[in-house]
DNA sequence: CTTCAATTCTTGAATATTCAATATTTTCAA
DNA sequence: TTGAAAATATTGAATATTCAAGAATTGAAG
């Protein structure tokens, strides 16, 4: 009997696979909702995780929103541009920059996560209240395990 | 009393989030992997699906393995200079081009494939069988539910 | 102190991706 | 049959991302 092999598995049936498939298709529901204000999924992220009124280091929103430094480094210019946030040195640490969000900032902030519940409401509807929240339960421990 | 409202939601709760933290950090792995053989993670994806002999359409291939249809299209390219695939043209409808695998594409299809089955493992060892399964469950139940 | 390694962020060049336009073939209605 | 619309794939220009190197500051060992 030839020992069981999972080498030929189909890759919809990797765990890899299924998290990029089903990433790809909620990251375009949102996206579809956010461009109603012209701003993309990654902006959206930067300015709720500044809006907590702190700064926030480069380092560290990096990693919140799960950008690589100089793609972080480049998209904040640009929304610097758009006096959406702004740069101030870290007095303690001359090495940092510390970000803060703007009143428009703000602004915009509150009008994107309500197209966000918009979203996460729609898929309550559709997916279910229970999977939907057994699945964000999944997600966070496999997160965990990773590290 | 306030409405409850979920527009206060930290960003690490949101569905969207978690899929696109889970989804990063375990491509990250496999990319790590398929790199002792120099491959990208897409490349991996094409070969497995090709790899069942039969000739698919660039259409066909794009929607499978998440690529959009220039980006695609680039990456075959590389492919065929490196003789890993090769093109045909479809003789039944002559707008389109049939992918195939090319024998060396099959015998690099393999190692890869069992790096693959290596992090699979893994995620098995550490997040547990069960786990696994129910996430890969729910994670098909809502790609599901999206179209 | 001083100097050397580590940390933090930015920059510029190389690469990759995307959008819009194009070319080819097929479909189908008139 | 013909001609217009749809489907398929590729191309080139515009945009975005990444890698490697650089600049500034801090930490820490000698």
């Amino acid at each position: 009997m030839a020992k069981p092999s999972k080498e030929n598995t189909p890759i919809t049936e990797h765990l890899a696979y299924l998290l990029a498939q089903a990433n790809r298709e909620i990251n375009r529901q949102l996206e579809l909702r956010l461009s109603k204000e012209g701003v993309p999924v990654e902006q959206w992220r930067i300015l709720k995780v500044l809006s907590d009124g702190n700064g926030h280091s480069m380092g560290e929103l990096a990693e919140a929103v799960l950008l690589n430094h100089p793609t972080l480094t480049k998209m904040i210019d640009r929304m610097v541009s758009d006096t959406l946030v702004y740069r101030v040195q870290d007095p303690n640490d001359r090495r940092k920059v510390l970000m803060f969000i703007s009143d428009r900032g703000k602004v915009l902030c509150k009008k994107l996560n309500s197209l966000a519940v918009d979203q996460e409401e729609h898929i309550l509807e559709s997916y279910g209240d229970k999977s939907t929240s057994e699945l964000k339960r999944l997600l966070e421990s496999l997160i965990d395990s990773s590290n």
